[in-house]
DNA sequence: TAGGTATTTAGACAAATATCTAATTAAATA
DNA sequence: TATTTAATTAGATATTTGTCTAAATACCTA
């Protein structure tokens, strides 16, 4: 899994507000900048951060670009988080999968 | 809460090791540091970071300054995390809070 | 195929970060 | 009180990070 990647992608806010964006649905990259002051090649490299670290995934759509939230990573890096300190959930049975 | 201290703090290996060693209970800098291969000063660069984000508390003993897990805060993150995909657990009801 | 829109890549730069050694502070003890 | 031990603070430095503008790539449409 490497959680590095994913801890490093959290740590920034503006890269949190993209999840949270994503959250509510997959959006294509224009409409997430939309959201956004900073330029959209800043936008870029953030997206290339959330991809590396497998947060989000992408697919073409004709000339815009579709990026959708893994929700599985989220929950393995709660997960890490939550073990920190023996949280009981539902997937606490998998025992250090 | 300001999370972002805590995203940042959590960001490092080094400082999710520490907090990781301090969920097994208490522990003074001294033998936090034996774990590591570092500096102690660059250890204490890493306390002073999880302080910051209240991740740790501290109490003198002594001539050792012992180190506690503030599970609150990791359980405030984790939920920030498991926010981002509307994860359902223990602690739902309390919308938002 | 020419022009326009969407997005990324390249390259530069200032700010933030992790590390180190040296010096300092605080407490225990001979 | 002088010395030792535990830990932090100060200051320097190399690396990483977030941002920008300019240029390139990919696709769509007239």
């Amino acid at each position: 899994m490497s959680d590095q990647s994913a801890f490093k992608a959290l740590a920034d806010p503006t890269r949190r507000e993209i999840l949270r964006l994503l959250s509510g649905g997959s959006l294509t990259a224009g409409s997430i900048a939309d959201h956004f002051s900073i330029s959209k090649p800043s936008l870029s490299h953030h997206f290339n951060l959330l991809k590396q670290a497998d947060l989000v995934r992408t697919e073409r759509d004709g000339q815009n670009i579709v990026y959708t939230l893994n929700t599985s990573v989220l929950e393995d890096t709660a997960r890490v988080v939550l073990d920190l300190f023996d949280y009981e959930t539902a997937g606490k049975e998998q025992e250090k999968n």
